[in-house]
RNA sequence: GCCCAGGUAGCUCAGUCGGUAGAGCAGAGGAUUGAAAAUCCUCGUGUCGGCGGUUCGAUUCCGUCCCUGGGCA
């Protein structure tokens, strides 16, 4: 059997993935597929920290700027577009190498999805309106309605979590399906019996928070606050405006903070998602932990893996 | 110099009618299957500004000193 391999290079914002992913995909004949929930949309250039021009010339990049920023986009929409994307550059005889720090994404790339029809947002906002009481959703009796119709899934989802609960509703009343009882579906055998080899870019914390610091301020001196009026002009209900460095930047324009807190917030809001990304990667035991100096070590165990798997 | 108001967790503050104290934020750990840079869970010992006094016992009452903010000179 010829599987096909793949591989990722994960690891928290700021911590040198795309250098990293640009040096081996020269060494090892690979293009890049991005991960990343917010470089998928265009315009959201300067905040989500695109790969500069530089990297981009380095190596083949894919799914960058594919989603204008009012269009919905989601951990589907994106399996499906790396699932072409990452066959198309296997049949080319190159290496797929996926960047980035979506972990969310790289699970439902690698073991599926749920197998649903499509849930219309307004079912979502109906529940919003139902459960609404004195400005605020009632989550508790969500819950409650929840405990009714599926009780393994109620056990499973806390009270105050608005968000799963909303989403949880939602199926039960578009699909008469129990939550509870969904399982991740593969798109396709290549997909199902693909050879991933994950690999984590580490820092210590300290060195983290530093590189956060940097970045942020390399933002601000970019012009993240003209870029985020600019879509702002355009784009007033995007949802991805506000994402990091967006929102902070929105409550900048409209004084609700200062120039100082404008930076602040950004290098605390982003320092927090690091940590998070941290626990996607810790929770994975096949995930490797390198630094990011190790090209050269990688570089050796994918081509041996290579060699081993065309014989 | 005088008069007020304060000095309690890394920060902002609550509180103890005298029995050594607790929220929010920050921070740490965790969850996570169609918005995920989202959404949510768990974790709180700190000379209660210093020194004295009263008291069985003071962070709490009294005195004094220091510091910060405001007002008057």
């Amino acid at each position: 059997m010829n599987r096909q391999l793949a591989i990722a290079i994960l690891g928290p914002t700021a911590s040198g993935k795309t250098k990293l992913a640009v040096q081996l995909a020269n060494r090892l004949n690979g293009e890049i597929v991005c991960m990343d929930s917010t470089t998928v949309y265009k315009g959201l250039d300067i905040g989500s920290s695109k790969p500069s021009a530089e990297e981009l010339a380095g190596a083949p990049h894919h799914l960058l700027d594919i989603a204008n920023p009012d269009e919905p986009f989601s951990a589907f929409h994106f399996v499906q577009l790396a699932e072409k994307t990452v066959n198309e550059i296997a049949s080319r005889g190159k290496l797929p190498i996926i960047v980035g720090g979506t972990y969310f994404y790289l699970r439902a790339l690698q073991f599926g999805m749920y197998e649903l029809p499509n849930i219309a947002n307004e079912v979502v906002e109906a529940l919003e309106k139902e459960f609404c009481e004195d400005d605020k959703v009632n989550t508790l009796k969500m819950h409650a309605e929840l405990k009714k119709k599926d009780p393994k899934a109620a056990e499973t989802i806390h009270p105050n979590d608005k968000y799963r609960l909303l989403r949880a509703l939602a199926i039960l009343r578009t699909t008469k399906e129990l939550p509870s009882q969904l399982k991740p579906v593969p798109f396709s055998e290549v997909q199902k019996n693909r050879l991933w080899i994950k690999y984590a870019v580490t820092l210590s914390r300290h060195a983290i928070n530093q590189a956060i610091v940097n970045r942020t301020e390399k933002m601000l001196a970019a012009g993240i606050v003209k870029e985020t009026e600019n879509l702002l002009y355009k784009y007033p209900e995007a949802r991805c405006l506000n994402s990091i460095g967006y929102a902070e930047a929105k409550a900048f324009i409209q004084k609700k903070i200062t120039e100082k807190q404008l930076r602040n917030e950004i290098i605390e809001k982003t320092r927090q998602l690091a940590k998070r990304q941290v626990t996607w990667l810790r929770s994975d035991p096949e995930v490797r932990f390198i630094d990011f100096r190790d090209h050269d070590r990688v570089c050796l165990e994918v081509e041996n893996l290579q060699f081993a798997l065309n014989g």
